[in-house]
DNA sequence: CATGCAAATGCAAATGAGTTGCAACTGTCA
DNA sequence: TGACAGTTGCAACTCATTTGCATTTGCATG
């Protein structure tokens, strides 16, 4: 069992304690039985994925996904990745997000809501909440008469060149 | 002509004024001089599409524009529309926008910044603008030594149902 | 106004990411 | 230990969008 989160989540507004936690352990089998008792098959195949997704700290897409997944344990084609990923979505075990111009990525849902800023650069995804942010978004939805089913926010950021 | 804009911008900390102006006008004849100065020539299609484009006050998809382009001057293919629609985004004239689950949708860029609020049941789009959010944005950004490139924010809303 | 030619067009074929039909497997629960 | 519904792999398909290519056409120039 190993402390693998390298996700780092930042909160703005200072309510973060340290989050930096073990996420894998135990959870995984528990998962499964979870996923059994909702009717899902935990298949060779599926094991593999959760585990990968599991000590995942950053936010692959499906190729890369099946290339983990194959390393651990061989014999997982990619439409399996696809579905499987599908099936976890749907489960709410996993969140899968659209970044702009590239294939979907995917990420643990077992966290707190969050949002993300992307280097455009390297790819890299930094995570952060903001509360004031989500209160106003709120706010100016009410004030038209809508609520707000879900949302997102992308921030694509570049690294500040000290200069 | 006609004052078609039947664009809704709402700027919730109130610093607009009546933004319902006319953008078809003569901006119409002076864009296609910008275009052509820029070595773009100005064919039937494209003059087809860029009226089509300054009197929608929608956010229609390629085909939707295809549609209503063939409507008013026959002759215009799809993959022209997609063509023509990459060079006007890269020409600063258009902005695409792809929202969840669906094909891109556009509108005129000459219009503030904003952001949108999808009906999820409707499709429908509304627009708004939030000073405030978007110092937040640069905040977070900055704290953690990066700048914002360009941002994303959608909220996905349903019609809040009165009872 | 003629004209040359780079730019633009239409079509059909290709692309990329993801999905799906189907026959062969395989967890699970009885 | 079955039975069998849920899964898998593969290849073929989808959908939105792009692209190769032969043909046409704006438009700066003569």
């Amino acid at each position: 069992m190993k402390i693998s989160s390298n996700k780092f989540l930042h909160f703005p507004e200072g309510r973060g304690q340290n989050r930096t936690m073990d996420r894998t352990t135990n959870s995984l089998e528990s998962l499964m039985q979870a996923l059994r008792a909702a009717g899902i098959r935990v298949t060779r195949q599926r094991a593999a994925l959760l585990a990968v997704l599991a000590e995942a700290g950053d936010h692959p897409d499906a190729p890369e996904l099946h290339r983990r997944a194959e390393e651990a344990a061989p014999g997982i084609s990619l439409s399996t990745v696809y579905r499987t990923l599908t099936t976890l979505e749907t489960q709410g075990v996993i969140q899968r997000h659209q970044f702009e111009g590239a294939p979907a990525r995917f990420e643990p849902a077992e966290t707190d809501h969050h949002d993300h800023m992307i280097d455009v650069d390297t790819g890299e995804v930094v995570e952060f909440c903001s509360e004031r942010i989500e209160k106003l978004q709120a706010a100016i939805a009410a004030e038209m008469g809508y609520d707000i089913v879900h949302h997102r926010m992308e921030l694509y950021v570049r690294k500040r060149t000290q200069e």
